[in-house]
DNA sequence: TTGTAGGCGTTATCAC
DNA sequence: GTGATAACGCCTACAA
């Protein structure tokens, strides 16, 4: 009871009095065997409940079935935003349909992920790669490009092509400014993270480009760093403008909208004072007051393509274009609602 | 460049002049071995950036290095869960830490559970499982636990003993009632959720008897399911009684939550008209008006504690004690204001 | 201290 | 259509 020997194929293969060989095949529905010795094998198989062992077939077929997720920040700070929530999800579930196991990755510290591409690989952990790519990380995406390893970026690397999965940043940051500026307001200030992202950099551009196509000045505030040190200097620094902006576009979500939020809250600048969206957008924005109107990411099209396309990558398919971009949405709520001030230069 | 041929321990040997056997030990840190051929060979090893295959050594070893977490609802659903983003942070974060991999799990469909263990189990892909266990799942539970394959619940199961990593839910529902109750609410109602996740029965037990205690008549509902139409009935009944309650306790967070404030909303009851209190503290409760009291779970120490006892279980340490229980605290925000008023029966 | 040989469970390539 | 046999890359006795 308590000591089941192992089942292997050579147990299957004396109860079917065939060889390892033949139940091999019928396993892997290969060519080259009777339909009837098949459904022999088979009903065997069923009834001991037998699985082959991935370890064994990994070393065989030089093929492990795992994908893996490389989250490249410390689990601990950025797993925890809701983006990467959803991102698993729709990357669990989707891998799991391609009978694809899924491993997460994570650098221990941040700063040693050459350690941990180096493992990945070299090792034969997984059979492909799925790369949250914010940071722009030109040094370890080469060394991995040296590999045969297939590999899909989620989010554009701006020095390095390859395969990637993005949405349109760019339409996405510029439809929304563009969405304020026909909201009524007019002195609308962007509130950026670290250009290390280079999704940022795409976002600024977009909204920089839009204001200055609309004739207004654009007031812009980056923070150097994701710390409420920097960003909190950041929101100094548009508040201290003047005239003080009227609405103000938050180009992140997750703990960077938080931390801004609490820097507005300390600097008591109520919500209401002026127009508000954000990037990102969940549930929770719906309960607060007043509800943020935000960019909708298709998080969940994103992951469950990037799965397709590795796997193909995988299987040798060939698969054009590098990029496969996606459009983003506006969810409004009500923290920007219409006003309407004449603009004065 | 392009081709270039995999190293294995059989390169090495032959460039340190040594057999196979020997690098094996060098590499595993066996004994058995003079302490320069083992740095030569290490010097090698490092220079050619060398990593045994992580396959071969599986079959070899019999073990995997892998843990896998198994989530078991449908990952769309219960991933998005901050819950479990955090959870699956702190447990990636401890994996890598012990030089473990971490596999992901979760049910291609709602009720794929067997198949899906079954998988697992048989075809030996990880060395143990961690199980978040909110569901009543003895069935399953039961397939895992006549097999040698180690794990951890991440939840108790009333009908089912077995190492576990839980909240004391008891203590954490009842300290939030009496919070309630000394804070001057009377009428305090318990919004739960299913019975079928048995954390939902406990805190229902710790609620009751906590109201009883304090001669307060208990006033509790429950959704039987997760959808909208369960919980909006859930609350309807809460709202219809006379007087209504002062204050509600709603029972569990995520979209569960969201969920019992839309119903809130579309009733037009504002917040502040009673006292509310929730399970599972967020930063985003922060933001709501008002901003919701919550009770605080250790996710992150629960995660790693899961981990930890996992792998001492894989280890074949003794492990006493079945159940770790960490205790809740309570976080405190605006939604739950004293107040005063005498409770007449 | 070191080398040799056999085994881990599977798949693939041959003969038959 | 089927059955031996050699990989796959590593580990571990055991022998030298």
């Amino acid at each position: 009871m308590d000591k089941q020997k192992k089942i292997t194929i050579i147990e299957i293969a004396k109860l079917a009095n065939v060889s390892k060989g033949t139940v091999s095949k019928a396993l892997n529905n290969k060519p080259g065997i009777g339909g009837d010795t098949r459904e022999r094998i088979l009903d065997i198989v069923d009834k001991l409940d037998f699985q082959p062992d991935s370890a064994a077939r990994a070393l065989s077929n030089q093929k492990t079935s795992n994908i893996g997720l490389v989250i490249p920040h410390e689990a601990e700070s950025s797993l925890k935003n809701a983006y990467w929530a959803d991102m698993i999800s729709s990357i669990t579930a989707e891998s799991a349909k391609q009978n694809f196991n899924l491993m997460l990755f994570t650098p221990l510290r941040e700063g040693a992920l050459s350690e941990m591409y180096r493992d990945i690989i070299q090792s034969n952990k997984v059979d492909g790669l799925i790369i949250g790519s914010e940071l722009i990380d030109t040094v370890h995406l080469n060394q991995l490009n040296r590999t045969s390893l297939p590999f899909v970026l989620i989010g554009q690397n701006p020095e390095f092509h390859h395969h990637c999965v993005d949405i349109d940043n760019d339409h996405a940051a510029g439809s929304m400014t563009a969405y304020m500026l026909d909201r009524g307001y007019n002195r609308i200030a962007y509130l950026s993270g670290p250009r290390a992202y280079y999704y940022n950099r795409l976002r600024i551009n977009a909204y920089w480009r839009t204001m200055q196509e609309r004739d207004r000045k654009p007031l812009l505030a980056e923070a150097d760093e994701l710390d409420s040190e920097s960003i909190s200097r950041a929101v100094e620094q548009l508040f201290s403008e003047n005239p003080e902006p009227e609405g103000l576009f938050i180009g992140a979500g997750g703990n960077f909208l938080y931390t801004v939020l609490d820097c507005l809250k300390q600097k008591k600048i109520p919500l209401s004072r002026l127009g508000i969206c954000v990037f990102d957008d969940y549930r929770y924005l719906d309960f607060m007051e007043p509800g943020l109107t935000a960019v909708r990411q298709p998080t969940a099209a994103l992951g469950k393509a990037a799965v397709k396309r590795l796997i193909r990558l995988i299987n040798n398919e060939v698969v054009k274009d590098l990029n496969q971009i996606y459009e983003t949405s506006i969810t409004e709520r009500s923290s920007c609602p219409v006003i309407n001030r004449k603009y004065k230069t």
